[in-house]
DNA sequence: CCAAAAGTGTTATCGATACACCCATGT
DNA sequence: ACATGGGTGTATCGATAACACTTTTGG
């Protein structure tokens, strides 16, 4: 063992990526951040994150953040990356703004990144305590300049989530409201692995999906004709979860 | 934000998951514990790790450990997932080897996990400042309790190796020796995927693998037809990395 | 000459792709 | 009646899977 120091103050954070869709494109939460710096305000965007408790485990930090942030409970959320660049909290704003926040002197950060998939019309209280959160355009993630590292975090969560769905497609109905349109799905899907699927190949394959299940009903309220609506049964679906 | 006191004492370690393969099966490189309890002494097996340097990277923690294990530079190593239960270093003894090799008052412990994947054949330095590794069949973990939780993540480490040889079949090659041939390939592929490929199928479709090389050279010594060698090119194979 | 593993092609099956027209509804 | 998106089947192609005998070498 060398000569080496272990008694610095290093803490541990659990950031969250948070996607949904809401029919026509990729959405991810952010909270907005005020800052005040004397003579004005600043305010930029943050992932939802939260220095972990003494006694709490990363899953459960996790939860915690996003139940505290949306009031939602029993969301999709799985881990997938830890970040621990030792620059990557040095920013003065973001220093200062966490050792208010936390009332506790902050070292070195390292995050550990969580990616959750939610029905964007799960109705979200969006006020817990003083924070505001809201749904942003992916697209628009390359025009944000996010605190910390966390375009960077947003991004690999990017694409940590289309290679996740590739590998498990079902997780895809966590994005969805709880009955939907095939154009709907496959949509979503189109997007999120980035092709222009066929539309009769593409119900011929989901159609054979265990879980899969067409309603005795349609979609109301549509200017055209009324698209048949589906649901999908976890317990029947395949998964090849971790 | 809560009434929740940030000022505990967290520690960050980043522990290693190394495989190797030795023409028959997989292998796992452990560190054996010496720990002296006053009137015996104990021995067990840990994966190799530290905890991460003040002023240290995540990913150059991971191969800092590596370098000092093995002498080896240039590995295969990727991040696979973290471990933060608040329990997961209570075991005294754990508890307090870390607290003797480290000189430091130690609470809880966040590991991020690595997997390195390295061809056995290198000649690998295995005394590095008192420490001893060795290979050990991983068929074998089931029978042996290693420190911490150490089984769990070896195990995690196992399952994400064959999702992500399946998913990157190239990585395969980091496992290998530099020269090889088509059976140790196929046999080194069907043990990590959990197959056992036809012969003329397999071979078939890894002849079209870019970067791959016939050699002009068979193998010597063994007591039958010499096999053809191969090699691989790193930069010719395709590269979904990461 | 015997044992042991290496090397080598063809056929059948399954899954993936390409493709175009009529239908139901709201305005 | 028309505009808009919904719904449906078949034929082709390519990839994967099945399958067995001959060759080389060392002992």
């Amino acid at each position: 063992m060398k000569d080496v120091k272990f008694n610095y103050n290093p803490h541990i954070s659990v950031d969250c990526v948070v996607f949904g869709f809401d029919g026509e494109k990729l959405k991810i939460l952010l909270i907005e951040r005020n800052i005040d710096e004397g003579k004005e305000f600043y305010s930029d965007k943050k992932l939802p994150g939260s220095i972990i408790y003494e006694e709490e485990g990363l899953d459960t930090a996790a939860s915690r953040i996003l139940t505290e942030l949306t009031g939602l409970k029993n969301v999709f959320l799985t881990q997938f990356h830890s970040f621990g660049d030792p620059q990557r909290s040095s920013n003065p704003r973001d220093v200062n703004w966490l050792e208010m926040t936390t009332q506790t002197k902050i070292g070195r950060i390292v995050t550990v990144a969580y990616i959750a998939l939610i029905k964007i019309d799960r109705k979200i209280v969006f006020d817990s305590e003083s924070t505001t959160a809201k749904w942003y355009d992916l697209d628009d993630l390359a025009n944000m300049k996010l605190a910390f590292d966390h375009n960077e975090i947003a991004l690999k969560a990017l694409s940590f989530m289309r290679r996740f769905i590739s590998l498990v497609p079902n997780a895809l109905f966590e994005l969805l409201p709880k009955k939907f349109t095939m154009t709907e799905l496959r949509s979503l899907h189109d997007i999120v692995v980035g092709v222009t699927s066929d539309v009769r190949n593409f119900q011929k394959k989901v159609l054979q999906t265990p879980g899969l299940i067409p309603l005795d009903e349609v979609k109301k309220n549509v200017p055209h004709r009324a698209p048949k609506l589906y649901s999908f049964d976890k317990r029947k679906g395949s998964k090849i979860f971790f």
